[in-house]
DNA sequence: ATGAAAGCGCTAACAT
DNA sequence: ATGTTAGCGCTTTCAT
């Protein structure tokens, strides 16, 4: 049997106002009867319920949180980052998964929706009607994705992939291939669309692959075309992509990054992991989420104007498998310039 | 605003029990009215809240997951075995990460006992003295951990060391190094008992290396010492330990498994996209997710006696980074047989 | 079969 | 500065 406010109240003597308001508004009562009242409720390890409270402040002090899949270090990362965040300004978390199954996203969400003051919701797959329904209610914030009126903190995709391909232009590549991600996904067409930008501005081809699953056995599948292609460097959409695809041309005996370069995204743990270690651009997850806890908090604190969109910065992080490129050799699709 | 039960019942033109009836428990009412009442209820949207529920019911239909590191790719299966089995019995679940840190534990305990009907708490490293308290108020299942008096699930650690040490000694292997986990570590305990007692029985040498902190660079530490203790395979503490020695390996242009076997456990899935592929001992930890959230639900039911203690059966999992051992060289350790 | 009323634990007016 | 009262949204006696 839990202990109450109604237990505190009668071991110090006092009501269960001057209680909750020593607890919580401690400047409102007298330092003496104050001071009696905390040290009864330590005493008898007084927890206040806070589903009681939540009903009637109107504030359950939980925060949702919605991703893809927690199997993938990606969102872990964000999952902490929330974590850190929430925790922090003494919110606890609910998460759910939806397994990457966009249907069952607007059931997830209308059943945390009662039960939380505001959703981080990571990497939408769900058509944007599905979004303005809950939205209306509870406070959501996006990650990884744009929605026209929904405040949301995204990462500089294009500009990673504007980084990544001065890197390789710089090593002397001149025709590089994307192994391209899933068609619904925002980032992956941020990434698209960041690649065509600079590879036309420096006079780079691109060579463009796919769409293939954002999975290892994706890269698997990509690398002989990335092969065949006649590029010299191969961008994956994502970090896993480019061990599936590392993967398939050890398995080939192609020399990574004498023959080809490989470049990643996201930078996950693993990256740095493998041999050779991956190149990649690192984008910021774990501060997103902060950043997105942040905006719910402030939406809710509903203290003036509040910043709606935040675009965290992202960073080539240059490891082994990106190289100069090799020397053009007759017989290859090279002979044709 | 939210609609609440009020407002469907005057929709309906019935009283507010009507409706909670109609809803929880229809065979308590009127086929018409019941039909009426659900029908507004859909129309409306009204979703019950559950906090205000809970008030009165004294269940919250929450559960609680403290896990010691999201990020690693092991917890994320358990994270995603517990939200299943949860979801599956309309239970939404509290995770909270104590990022390997022991401290944090009671105080996340305590403050998630408050707002859940039960606690799956994930290797536990905290003394058993703090779990006493709050598994006083709130049920709580221990996953690869036991402590007398606590329901747990396990997994057979033990046995999955058996398995891994007869599949090296059929290839030849006599002397084994072992890469030791946290010395706080249950499981550790638990494998390195497994490894004593099998290499005992067949005459195996064994050579207790580390403790070594469960990372990547814990791996990479101990790899030089593999190398020159004179065993012919390495069993690391974990996964994540076993490819940070292949890395090393690698790095130094040691043959695996030529010169040296290496194996693992936990089987991740980044296991199977190393190249070589790991060979591991697969434990199975979202079905131990599963296993836990059934065992705390049957004790929330409290019908009847419950099974208070499952262990959970491991399995080898023989990939390319284990062979026969090779033929023993003059002028090394193995002279002195 | 349905309604009225009480109360879960807590906080927020309103008194004093 | 403190106590009294009302009520958050819901379920559950207890009447009818």
């Amino acid at each position: 049997m839990p202990v109450t406010i109604k237990d505190v109240a009668a071991a110090a003597g006092v009501s269960q106002s001057t209680v909750s308001r020593a607890l919580s508004t401690p400047d409102l009562v007298n330092p003496g009867t104050r001071a009696r009242v905390q040290a009864v409720a330590r005493e008898l390890g007084y927890q206040p319920n806070r589903a009681a409270r939540g009903l009637i402040t109107g504030r359950t002090a939980n925060l949702g949180l919605i991703v893809p899949d927690l199997a993938n270090p990606l969102f872990a990362a964000v999952v902490k980052g929330v974590q850190a965040a929430a925790r922090a300004a003494d919110y606890s978390v609910f998460i759910a998964d939806t397994d990457e199954d966009a249907s069952t996203e607007p059931g997830l969400l209308r059943a945390l929706a009662k039960q939380v003051d505001g959703i981080v919701l990571c990497s939408p797959r769900s058509p944007d009607a599905e979004l303005t329904e809950v939205g209306a209610d509870t406070p959501v914030v996006l990650m990884n994705r744009q929605v026209p009126g929904y405040p949301a903190v995204t990462v500089d995709n294009a500009d990673g992939m504007r980084q990544a391909v001065e890197h390789l232009a710089a090593l002397g590549h001149r025709r590089i291939a994307y192994v391209a991600g899933p068609r619904s996904s925002w980032s992956n067409g941020q990434r698209e669309h960041g690649l065509r930008v600079t590879t036309g501005a420096l006079g780079v081809d691109l060579v463009h692959l796919g769409h293939f699953p954002p999975r290892f056995d994706g890269g698997v599948a990509a690398a002989d075309l990335a092969l065949a292609c006649g590029a010299t460097a191969v961008v994956a959409y994502n970090d896993i992509v480019a061990l599936g695809l590392l993967s398939r041309l050890g398995a080939r005996g192609v020399a990574v990054p004498d023959r080809i370069s490989v470049l990643g995204c996201d930078d996950i743990p693993m990256s740095a992991m493998t041999h050779p270690a991956l190149t990649t651009v690192s984008v910021p997850q774990h501060e997103a989420g902060r950043a997105a806890v942040a905006m719910l908090l402030a939406l809710l604190a509903d203290t003036g104007p509040v910043t709606t969109h935040r675009d965290l910065p992202t960073q080539l992080t240059v490891r082994a498998t990106t190289g100069v490129a090799p020397d053009p050799e007759p017989g290859t699709a090279d002979r044709s310039r």
